[in-house]
RNA sequence: GCUCCCAUCGUCUAGCCUGGUCUAGGACACCGCCUUUUCACGGCGGUAACAGGGGUUCAAAUCCCCUUGGGAGUACCA
């Protein structure tokens, strides 16, 4: 039977990494196996759930380049892929359980149940349903019914012990009441979460189920459905969990957690899926950076890490830079062009020129924000130097030879602006330095320093000779002066 | 409280299943050196970990037990 995954993300939010990477490893698994990647939307939370997250959640993976086999907008035959249009479903099966004596009718109110899991607690007694309408007459519960009494659809959870084989964590046992009787069917008549699972991996023939450790106890739950309906369960992979600083669930309040933000801050997808998928899991020749392709190759279930991950921003700002590097040199260009703001100087220039600037910065750049200071170098006017380079700053500017430096290059940026230079041409930047050495008698540090702060206002930087023919003149100029 | 899960450098991890080849390997970060009359890249090197205690065994990071620590769940959320 070909493999079938799917990723079953709730409406309710930007989605944040946590489960993107769930989505990676899913997709990842789903190609390795030439099988299917279904997305399912689970939006029995009426209240949390909103249209435009579905939006997102589907903008980003397209974003991620995780192309979707069946879901909301591009169905195949086992749909809806919305669990709020699946109602059909869960209510038949929850008839068939109630008919079964598999589930029951509860009258009893939040507060009623709340009320006794308190007194129970001071009793030091489980904290599970008390199963006060477990075993109300059919009469009794036709009269409360009819009679317009609310009650939500309670699964009577079997009293022995469950076990569960799952990929990543081996046999877990789920010993004899550890769970009381849940809710199936809300008094709204809407199915709760561990029922929708169930019927829907069921009816969609879903063969494996990647999911996040903090489903793991909700397992039992629908093992318990699973065999109430006396249907084979999925296979099952809970991967670690995602955790902030402080070791605990990834969440808001840690700051940057959403795709969105990371995207912002110009992570490339590839990153996002290369420094992820590596966060619980490993190439088996622990290779670290890879394409998306290969990792379609590549992925195995068996190679997922158990323990819980912690996230790196400095690894992962690494990981930008090589997967940047990876792009051809015009992808290249398309990106960091993306990265600069629109009115800026930058996007004036000539292809030719652009391809320049890119060539003499590549190596130095991982990020949106290490742009800054490289298209300062070429087009700030007023120099920018540190406070710990001032006293070195200020020694040589009062040398001599600066002076005469100074004065030489601003009659040459004069005379090549006059001619109707953009740029100074590499001959005439060699021309210079010749001159200073041989008629100037200039060597050595007054030299290279010397034309470093005049040309561009500091004393430490890259090659001279390459930044200053893509350096406009106007700028020199502005510089020099 | 109860149930379950987890535990190798600061971080991500390899190794663990199938004990010896592990004086524990790699990557990020950090620190040196080389190269570069400067920056970066690159190259070379360095600091740094098997949570603790018991077993089993000729031999344990690897198997078992306990302790400790961390996490998750315990909803008419997913």
């Amino acid at each position: 039977m070909s493999v079938r995954v799917r990723f079953a993300p709730s409406p309710t939010g930007s989605m944040h990494i946590g489960n993107v990477r769930t989505a990676i490893y899913n997709y990842l698994f789903a190609k390795a196996q030439g099988g299917e990647f279904i997305v399912r939307i689970e939006d029995t939370d009426l209240v949390r759930s909103g249209q435009e997250f579905e939006q997102n959640l589907l903008l980003d993976l397209k974003w991620l380049g995780l192309e979707i086999d069946e879901g909301p907008e591009t169905p195949g035959e086992y749909g809806p892929y919305r669990q709020s249009e699946r109602g059909d479903f869960y209510s038949k099966y929850a008839q068939q359980l109630l008919d079964h004596r598999q589930a029951f009718y509860c009258f009893c109110s939040e507060e009623e149940i709340a009320q006794r899991r308190e007194e129970r607690r001071e009793k030091g007694e489980s904290l599970h349903y008390d199963g006060r309408c477990r075993h109300l007459s059919d009469d009794e519960v036709k009269r409360r019914r009819d009679g317009g009494e609310g009650a939500v659809v309670r699964f009577l959870a079997p009293q022995k012990d469950f076990h569960l084989k799952d990929v990543v964590r081996g046999d877990v046992a789920f010993p004899d009441g550890m769970i009381g009787d849940f809710v199936i069917m809300r008094e709204s008549g809407m199915p709760v979460y561990n029922f929708c699972c169930v019927i829907d991996d069921w009816k969609m023939k879903i063969t494996h189920v990647i999911r996040g450790e903090d489903h793991l106890p909700n397992t039992v739950r629908q093992l318990m459905i699973y065999q109430a309906l006396e249907v084979t369960p999925p296979i099952f992979a809970h991967a670690s969990l995602l955790v902030g600083e402080d070791r605990q669930k990834l969440s808001k309040r840690h700051g940057v957690t959403s795709l969105a933000a990371f995207r912002d801050l110009s992570f490339l997808p590839q990153t996002m899926i290369n420094y992820l998928v590596l966060l619980g899991w490993s190439h088996p020749d622990e290779r670290v950076i890879m394409s998306k392709d290969e990792l379609e190759t590549i992925f195995t279930l068996e190679r997922m890490h158990k323990a819980p991950a912690l996230f790196d921003l400095a690894k992962m700002r690494w990981m930008n830079g090589q997967q940047l590097k990876l792009l051809s040199p015009e992808e290249q260009l398309k990106v960091v062009t993306g990265w600069i703001k629109a009115d800026h100087q930058f996007h004036q220039e000539k292809h030719q020129w652009q391809m320049s600037f890119l060539s003499l910065f590549l190596d130095k750049i991982e990020m949106e924000d290490d742009l800054t200071d490289h298209l300062d170098l070429i087009f700030a006017t007023a120099p920018v130097a540190s406070s710990e380079e001032q006293p070195e700053l200020e020694e040589l500017n009062a040398l001599e030879s600066t002076g005469q430096m100074r004065s030489y290059l601003a009659a040459e940026l004069s005379r090549l602006k006059q001619q109707g230079s953009e740029f100074v041409p590499v001959e005439a930047f060699s021309g210079w330095t010749s001159y200073f050495k041989q008629e100037l008698k200039i060597k050595g540090k007054p030299l290279f320093k010397g034309m470093r702060l005049i040309l561009t206002g500091r004393i430490s930087g890259g090659d001279l000779s390459a930044l200053v023919p893509i350096t406009p003149i106007d700028v020199l100029l502005a510089r020099v002066s």
